[in-house]
DNA sequence: CATCCACCGGAAATAGGGGGGC
DNA sequence: GCCCCCCTATTTCCGGTGGATG
């Protein structure tokens, strides 16, 4: 029998390294952002010399970079620390994995040590264990809290993050927050806001000049040479810059046009494969925001696509069909009976809606006139057909 | 203009899961 | 194993809020 094996490095002919083009690939260049990089590490630098930096308020839409500079200005923060012998750590933890103060905090302790898990303790023994670890080893950390809106009761963190440098003799801890949220910032009250905005980053978008080079360099990683036009490179420039100059999705469209293009046996990836790529991409983007949500937070999600489908709510002035909180709310309970889930009550069906509109799945905003009293209109961001064939899909 | 309505969101109460100490 | 502590998710309770209604 021939090896199975055989042949199968034939499907390799268009990509080199896929993983180039992920989402979660940190390139070791950053096209375009050697500002935001230079600023970031200037104000982070007085950590290296024993002074406490101050905390940094980065905002940006996704896909600006946010997340990639932090990363890289952290691990090179580390790497000379390493190399100079200096107790400087520079942690990062996503917001939205770890979204309560208590969870950020169990995971700042285990970055330092990993072989420190304090799940379960009271959040004292945590912030005490925290304290006595940065002291004893007089360690001075930079703690960025990527995705920090979607953190419960932030202030509580920011507060306590900050308020740790008073109570310790040695070491620092300084943080940085990281959000897309542009109304995060004044959803603070003013006393967090100030602690944590001392000195804010913003990352503009890119434009499809920039999309192209930075599609280009990643291309040259990821693609065997010749494997991909410029043509197509270009239009993945063009139309992720439409789409509010994301790099994320410019480079999920590259990636998935070079799927296809596999898929198809071509040569290369050529324009064609980019157009085809868009509609999956579009998936890609609802899934990814999906897939890890509660199967409360789905059926939610899937009783409004299918309110958004049916065009069934209220009529507004105009006469277009708005959907309320409230007749959500009863529609919600009915599509969470037909999958056998028990709905929950109405008030913590408002806290799933704030939940959904932080994480910009949903807009949610007060009717005001025509409609009475505080009643709230649901909008859907994302495509209505897409999301439900996706949570069909997971239930 | 008083009252009603539809919904908002804070606070307290409750259930449950993880963990230590003995 | 039992008891107590802490965090988290969820329910229950309830006092607003602001336009609609008569």
């Amino acid at each position: 029998m021939a090896n199975v094996f055989e042949g199968m490095e034939e499907g390799f002919r268009i990509f080199k390294n896929r993983d180039a083009l992920s989402p979660h690939y940190i390139p070791s260049e950053l096209p375009f952002r050697e500002r935001e990089i230079s600023l970031l590490s200037r104000k982070i630098a007085p950590v290296l010399s024993g002074r406490k930096p101050e905390n940094i308020f980065i905002y940006g839409k996704t896909g600006t970079g946010k997340t990639a500079v932090t990363k890289k200005v952290l691990s090179d923060l580390n790497e000379y620390a390493r190399k100079k012998g200096l107790p400087v750590m520079g942690l990062y933890v996503n917001g939205r994995l770890h979204d309560s103060e208590y969870k950020v905090l169990v995971k700042v302790v285990k970055l330092i040590d990993p072989n420190m898990d304090m799940m379960g303790y009271s959040i004292s023994a945590v912030n005490d264990k925290l304290l006595e670890t940065v002291e004893g080893k007089e360690l001075r950390l930079v703690v960025a809290v990527d995705e920090i809106d979607t953190v419960k009761r932030v202030s509580d963190l920011v507060y306590r993050l900050n308020r740790s440098n008073d109570e310790i003799s040695r070491g620092s801890i300084s943080l940085i927050g990281i959000s897309n949220d542009p109304t995060f910032k004044d959803k603070l009250d003013a006393r967090t806001r100030s602690t944590l905005c001392e000195v804010e980053l913003v990352f503009p978008p890119y434009d499809a000049e920039q999309l192209r080079v930075i599609l280009t360099q990643r291309a040259k990683e990821a693609f065997v040479e010749g494997a991909v036009t410029e043509d197509a490179i270009a239009l993945a420039a063009a139309y992720a810059a439409k789409h509010s100059g994301d790099a994320r999705y410019a480079l999920l469209l590259l990636l998935r046009a070079g799927d296809i293009a596999e898929e198809e046996g071509a040569e290369r990836v050529e324009r064609i494969h980019v157009e085809k790529a868009r509609k999956r991409v579009e998936e890609d983007i609802v899934y990814d925001m999906v897939s890890t949500l509660p199967e409360q937070h789905r059926v939610l999600l899937l009783a409004l696509a299918n309110m958004v489908l049916k065009k069934s709510g209220i009529s507004g002035f105009s006469g277009e069909p708005v959907i309320t909180s409230g007749l959500l709310y009863s529609v919600y309970r009915k599509t969470a009976e037909e999958y056998g889930l028990s709905p929950v009550s109405d008030r913590w069906f408002r806290e799933y809606l704030n939940e959904l509109q932080t994480y910009g799945i949903i807009s949610v905003k007060v009717a005001g006139k025509g409609f009475r009293g505080n009643t709230r209109i649901v909008e859907l961001n994302v495509d209505p057909s897409k999301l439900r064939s996706v949570i069909e899909k997971s239930l």
